[in-house]
DNA sequence: TGTGATTTTTAGTATAAGCGAAATAAGCTC
DNA sequence: GAGCTTATTTCGCTTATACTAAAAATCACA
C-alpha cells in the first residue's frame, strides 16, 4: 500500500551510463559501468540485459550502450532528483561538499512527483548543482564544457566549470585548495612528461596528477 | 561503492510491528501486519522467518510478534527518521499535511547518520510529527495517551493528542473539519448503537464512525 | 596476423521479496 | 466438543540482484 522505494539497482545503472555518455562524453562500456556501479562485470552483463529487455537502453557492436528515449527519461529524471538532493543537503542541511554526492544517493530514490517540485521551489530553482553540473529536467539545461585544464596553456586563467563528483578524497583535496566551481585556476606549468601539472588556486600553487586534471573542467579561458 | 538504499522491506515490517504494538498497543498478528504493509499473508510468514533468524523479533506461543533488543533499535530508528521526515515534508517543504506520512516513507530511507542530525537541527529538534506522535530516540520521548474520543463522556472536551496517520482519505477528512493535533474536540453526542458518535470541531458538528473515532487520541479531557 | 590482455558473456549459486494454492493450526460458536 | 471461520504456514514458482569461475569474444599492437 504505501509507496516504495523501488528500482534502485536499475535506476543507478541509467544514472550512471548517462552520467558518462553525457556528462563526460565517453563510451559507455560495460567494464566502466562496472566500475562505477561497485558491482562485478558479471552482474553489470545481467543488468544490461534486463534495460535492453525493457527497451530503455541500446547496445551497439562496438558494445557501448547508449541510453533509449524512455531510458533517457528515467535517467535524466534520476539525475535531476540526484542533483536536486545535492543542492538540498549543502544549502538548506549544511551538509559539507564533499559528502554531497554520496548522500544525495540515498535522497535521489526518496524524491516523487509530489515532493520535487516542493524542493525545487524550496532552493529557488536551482540550475547547478554544488559540483557545478547543470540539473537537467523541464527547462533547456545549462551546456557543459568539455574543456578541462589540461587544454589551457601555462600562464593562462580559467574559471572552474565543474569538477568530477564521485569521489569523495578527491572532493576533500579541493576543498583544501579551494577549488570548487566559479573559482579561478591559472595553469602555471605543464610537466606532462611526469605526469603532473602545476596550478594555482585562490593564490597558492599546487601540484595534481594528469589524471586529475581531466577532472577539472573549466570555461572563458584566457 | 556508493551508499545503497537496502533492507526497505525488512525496515518497514520492523516499524509497522513497533507502531502495532507501541503506538496502537495491539497484538502484532502476522495478519496485521499483512494488511498494515499491503502484502500477503504468505509474504509476512517468509518476512517474519527472515526477521527471527536475524534475531530481531520474538514470536510467542500466540503467534504475538515482539521485537528483540536489537530489532526494538532498528525499529525506532526507523520510527524517529519516518517523523523527522513528516516535520521536514510539512514545515520546511510545504507538503500538504495529509500526503506526509506516504512520502515520509520514501524519505525515511533516505536518512543517514551524517544526515539525520543536520535535518533535527534544522527543524530545531522536533518532538512530535505533524500527526501528534512523539518522535522517539535519543532523549526520552513524549509519553503516548491510549485515551481516544470513545473514552469521553457527552458534553466534555479534550485535546486532540494524535490521530490515525496512514490513511491519506480518512487525514483529508480531518483536514476539512480541522481536526488536527492539539484542536480542542468536544463529544456532543454518544450514538454508538447506530455505530456512530458527534464530535464538535471548531465549532462545527461532524458525525463519525465508531471506527474512527477509535483513531482519534485525546488528552486533557474536561 | 598472431597473441596476450581486456572485456563480455555464460553457467551455476544464493538471497530477498513477492505471489497463489493448498494444507494446517487456532479460535469461536453453538 | 463438533464444526465453521480465520490465521498461519508450506509448497512451488517467479523476478531482481549479486556473486564466482570459466569460456568466449574483442582489442591492441607488435
Amino acid at each position: 500500500m504505501p509507496k516504495q522505494v523501488t528500482n534502485v539497482a536499475s535506476d543507478d545503472a541509467l544514472t550512471t551510463i548517462y552520467r558518462i555518455t553525457n556528462d563526460e562524453n565517453e563510451e559507455a562500456k560495460a567494464a566502466r559501468i562496472s566500475e562505477r556501479l561497485g558491482i562485478r562485470a558479471a552482474s553489470v552483463s545481467g543488468m544490461l540485459a534486463r534495460l535492453k529487455r525493457d527497451r530503455l537502453i541500446l547496445i551497439d557492436k562496438k558494445k557501448n550502450v547508449t541510453l533509449t528515449k524512455t531510458g533517457l527519461i528515467r535517467a535524466t529524471q534520476m539525475v535531476r532528483r540526484h542533483r536536486i538532493a545535492e543542492c538540498l543537503l549543502v544549502n538548506k542541511f549544511n551538509l559539507e561538499w564533499w559528502r554531497a554526492y554520496e548522500e544525495a544517493h540515498l535522497f535521489e530514490h526518496a524524491f516523487s512527483e509530489v515532493t520535487t517540485p516542493l524542493i525545487v521551489k524550496l532552493l529557488n530553482n536551482p540550475m547547478r548543482s554544488p559540483f557545478g553540473y547543470p540539473i537537467p529536467g523541464i527547462s533547456k539545461s545549462l551546456k557543459l564544457s568539455r574543456e578541462t585544464i589540461l587544454d589551457m596553456d601555462e600562464g593562462q586563467s580559467a574559471l572552474v566549470e565543474r569538477v568530477f563528483e564521485e569521489d569523495e578524497k578527491l572532493l576533500q583535496f579541493f576543498q583544501e585548495i579551494q577549488l570548487f566551481p566559479d573559482a579561478t585556476i591559472k595553469l602555471v606549468k605543464k610537466t606532462q612528461f611526469v605526469g603532473t601539472i602545476s596550478i594555482s588556486v585562490a593564490g597558492k600553487n599546487t601540484v595534481i596528477g594528469v589524471d586529475i586534471a581531466k577532472k577539472i573542467w573549466i570555461k572563458n579561458i584566457k
